[in-house]
DNA sequence: AAAAAGCAAAGTGTATACACTTTTGGTCAT
DNA sequence: ATGACCAAAAGTGTATACACTTTGCTTTTT
């Protein structure tokens, strides 16, 4: 859905990162990356300058790009601003929220329900990750639902890196109690299940206490 | 401090927009960049890929690149997610702060007191913008830092666009008081005082209260 | 005189060429 | 064998060339 090539090739890019088919640390080669593309160069480097700034890739001058790799420490960061963005986001929800938004996230829930079942790995989790985008589009902010899609991205990356436990029916059902909060309009019961089942990501991976580098 | 020619064009350019030398929905014609730069377009168009990333340029498909002129809509959203991710850093950073922390925060006030009543405008603008980022550099939490460096330079935009009063007085002195209510560790307090602070930035704004293109 | 059509100038989109840097693999000295 | 050194190969960094699109002015038509 992208009308430019270089947008599309930004995105393409994007979604072998998120889906896995490029690792961490995997290096871009630009000329391997035209060939494949079938443009020059010059369009693989415009799109890779662009992930660069989303921090889904690293270019280190006159050595090339490669898929990130982010820190423990980066990882912790992301998972902090999420928590923070998301706490704000459910707050909001509950101001806001009239029954079909309600509706809405229960269809979505429903969509997971399914992926969480049947789905294939990468199915299961782009839906898990779409529940919190949803919601901040629910809510009719776009920016923020945008800033929730790169972290999401970040995060894919981080899951690779650090996953010890694949806990997808987990989230679903930790998705599931927090609109039924929602629905009371309990905010207090929704935040708190909210924190907590970031928590619970974040605790699904093997994140060493600290680093520093 | 940047490495690749193509990060000096990226921040000289943002610099410009944030400064307010280059306004909403000016042209940013490659050739004339270029020639100021005394590099190719090829590079240019690497910057301006980068930047329309950001939402600091808007790229129209072989039209050309021209600075954001966000929208009333957007701006509103752009003030809802500082409100979330600020109040999430409130929160932790009374959680983690110490008396140096306490100390960093009030030497930048004096810096800010300093151009309230000598400094240029934009400097002005500038320190008062950097006392949120500040405060993310101190939790020790970079993803966050930057993502709020990101936020500002659209409020810079937002600014420009819409601004009907400038009240640089009065955000420092609600800077002072939020210090105050952190040193004294008072979570509802300095909440609140955060969020009637970047309320008070909002409304000095004159955003109409809808639109939605 | 206003609107439509057409043409030249300017500008964007993409590919390619070439300089320069890093990597690689092998040779030679130790 | 091991390590330093050097040359070829591969890869990145930048400029330029050219096709194609938009823009704005001129000319034509009504």
């Amino acid at each position: 859905m992208e009308t430019t090539t270089t947008g599309f090739i930004v995105e393409a890019i994007t979604a072998a990162i998120v889906d896995h088919q490029l690792t961490p640390g995997a290096k871009l080669a630009e000329q391997k990356l035209a060939d494949q593309f079938g443009v020059s160069r010059t369009l693989i480097r415009q799109a890779l300058f662009q992930l660069s700034r989303n921090r889904l890739i690293h270019m280190e001058p006159a050595r090339g790009a490669f898929v990130a790799a982010p820190s423990v420490t980066e990882a912790r960061q992301v998972f902090a601003v999420r928590r923070m963005l998301e706490a704000g986001m459910v707050r909001a929800f509950i101001a806001a929220a009239n029954p079909e938004h309600i509706d809405a996230l229960r269809q979505h829930i429903a969509e997971e329900q399914n992926a969480v079942h049947g789905g294939t790995i990468s199915n299961r989790t782009e839906l898990l990750g779409d529940f919190h985008v949803r919601m901040a589009q629910l809510l009719g902010n776009e920016v923020l639902a945008l800033m929730l899609m790169d972290l999401l991205s970040r995060c894919s990356l981080i899951t690779l890196m650090y996953q010890s436990s694949d806990s997808a029916a987990h989230s679903h059902e930790e998705h599931a109690a927090l609109v039924d909060a929602l629905e009371a309009r309990d905010e207090t019961l929704a935040l708190r299940l909210m924190d907590e089942h970031l928590q619970h990501v974040e605790a699904g991976l093997t994140l060493p206490p600290d680093e520093s580098t």
